[in-house]
DNA sequence: GCCGTTTTCGGCCCGACTGTTTTCAGTCG
């Protein structure tokens, strides 16, 4: 049974959260956090890195130690300094940790001197009166513990980015009307467009403080107000979104946006150099010695820092700051570049829009062609097409595109890859098609391996064009089956398969990680948007979102081409 | 524990807010 990068990586993070209780060297505890972070994010295993050879020291923050450490977790399945330290300490202590307001100091103290082990434990010594008792608590703080105890659901909670636009829209506008507002910005993982969110993070521009600070804490769909200063207010809503505001002057506004954008892992790489070069850098701006220098733009630190401007998407520390250094950042593809749709659904499956709806819906968004993929037989569910109804669907789509001009619908199916990896209808029907969307829908539960090999199988077919939503996952809804995704695209660079990158919201199917490696290995890319409506093509947007954290640019993408370009890549060997 | 245009030791990002204090520690982002 391989170990798992996010088995490493949880226990990395357990062995941080103990350490720190046992009042470590902080940057001792940042590294194992580093660590954690640099694992679970990792494209591939890390077991098969070590099969194949490659060191462990070549990732970032990833040391001699370190690297032994990870290889023992790969070999064993156990890291002794965690068990060691477990022995010492109770390992329920780091659930205490995850009370908001509750950090190594005050559950060391808790431990120490009221023997708290437990979520259980805290409860009762908090109900009794206890906690207010001890130094440094009182009775606020331990009527703020009760609360945030009758909260705590043992899992952080994010927000899929789709559903926090819904809930941000709204409280922007809001806000925008207080009196002398000039800017209300979104900054935070929001800006770097990750899939979920962990709260929300708003940049006012006003010279009135107090006057935006109230607007925002009087918002009605605010349910508490955690903390509110001159500058910076946070609040929790109904839906149980967090949302922090933080108001500037418009000299500071490049600061704060870029400070307030991260994520830490790069503000902190940034903030290094910016020591280096005699500079420091704040969300007030960026300073030599106590001259401020710039920040009125994100621009002027980039300037002073020697770095290209690096887009919000990629400020991860995954590689960006180096590349903004030696000018080689990508230029990250838009909206502006798709041409075209390859992934759509009508009426005749599972959609709700017929044929022509769809069409219209795909040409009055600037498409130049997208493809009509509905469903195989085998998905049951949708009412798949088995080879008579998706012929008539064919000469559906030809005497279509005679009555459209400079638009063309594709002709193609959702193609079920079956549990052996064969596919759903046999070689005369999909010979007539323009391109195939193979996809996984059933049998989920296969091992890691069989799984694989079915999709490798599948891949080796002369009319399979592009792989679609890979992992089958659902965020926040169900994981992915297990499947070795970097084996997969390794194929797909030696057949010349495409991946695609489904922009439902739900699925955004490949991940970023994924993406960057799909481009490292040469491997192309279709952002499609597996619309079911018509209404769903806008989704597209998420998945260019998806796509420029994961460094791809125009060229890795196929349908940023125009059609006779797009039909070549679609002719394989 | 990592790392090197401060280079193998001695650094490691930086400030706001709260609740507890009587000048600040703890937590958070």
């Amino acid at each position: 049974m391989p170990i798992h990068n996010m088995e490493i990586a949880d226990q990395f993070n357990r062995l941080a959260d103990l350490l720190e209780l046992e009042g470590a060297n902080p940057f001792r505890v940042r590294a194992y956090r580093n660590a954690a972070r640099t694992v679970g994010g990792l494209p591939q295993s890390v077991t098969d890195m070590l099969k194949r050879g490659k060191p462990l020291t070549d990732l970032p923050g990833i040391g001699e130690d370190l690297a032994g450490k990870i290889a023992a977790v790969c070999k064993t399945g156990h890291l002794p300094l965690l068990e060691e330290i477990e022995k010492r300490l109770p390992p329920a202590l780091t659930e205490l940790m995850q009370i908001e307001g509750l950090g190594p100091k005050r559950v060391k103290a808790l431990h120490r001197q009221l023997k708290i082990e437990s979520l259980k434990d805290l409860e009762r010594a908090a109900r009794s009166g206890r906690i207010a008792e001890l130094k440094g608590f009182g009775p606020k703080t331990q009527a703020a513990i009760l609360e945030r105890l009758g909260r705590h659901t043992g899992q952080v909670h994010r927000v899929r980015l789709a559903d926090a636009e819904q809930i941000v829209k709204p409280l922007l506008e809001h806000l925008s009307a207080a009196p002398g507002m000039e800017e209300v910005v979104v900054a935070g993982s929001f800006r770097r467009r990750m899939e979920t969110v962990g709260d929300i993070d708003i940049l006012a521009i006003t010279a009135r403080a107090a006057a935006a600070m109230d607007r925002f804490v009087s918002y009605e769909d605010v349910v508490e107000v955690s903390s509110q200063g001159e500058t910076r207010a946070s609040v929790r809503l109904r839906s149980g979104l967090n949302v922090d505001l933080r108001v500037v002057p418009r000299s500071s506004y490049g600061a704060a946006l870029y400070y307030f954008t991260g994520s830490k892992a790069h503000s902190i790489a940034v903030r290094r150099i910016a020591i280096k070069k005699g500079y420091k850098v704040n969300e007030y701006g960026i300073y030599r010695g106590s001259r401020r220098v710039g920040g009125r733009t994100e621009a002027e630190i980039f300037d002073r820092l020697g770095l290209s401007f690096i887009p919000p998407e990629l400020r991860e520390n995954r590689g960006e700051i180096e590349a903004a250094q030696e000018g080689r950042l990508p230029v990250l593809i838009t909206l502006d570049d798709i041409r075209g749709d390859l992934h759509c659904h009508t009426k005749a499956t599972d959609g709700h829009d017929t044929l022509q709806a769809m069409a219209e819906a795909a040409r009055s968004r600037g498409y130049e062609y997208m493809a009509i993929t509905d469903h195989s037989r085998h998905v049951a569910m949708a009412h798949g097409l088995d080879r008579k109804r998706l012929l008539q669907q064919i000469r559906a789509i030809d005497r279509l595109n005679e009555k459209l001009d400079g638009f063309v619908v594709l002709k193609a199916i959702e193609l079920d890859i079956l549990a052996d990896g064969s596919l759903d209808l046999p070689d005369d029907v999909l010979k007539e098609l323009d391109l195939t969307v193979c996809s996984v829908h059933y049998k989920f539960d296969l091992p890691r391996r069989q799984q694989t090999e079915r999709i490798l199988r599948a891949m080796n077919h002369r009319y399979f064009s592009i792989l679609g939503h890979a992992t089958g996952r659902l965020i926040n809804e169900r994981e992915g089956y297990e499947v070795d995704l970097e084996r997969i695209l390794e194929e797909a660079a030696k057949t010349g398969c495409i991946i695609e990158l489904n922009a439902q919201p739900t699925r955004l199917d490949i991940s970023d990680v994924y993406c960057k490696l799909a481009k490292e290995l040469g491997v192309k890319i279709a952002i499609s948007t597996d619309s079911h409506t018509t209404d769903n093509l806008d989704f597209m947007r998420f998945g260019v979102d998806q796509a420029r954290r994961g460094w791809l640019e125009a060229g890795d993408v196929v349908n940023t081409r125009r059609l006779p370009e797009l039909r070549k890549l679609l002719r394989r060997a």
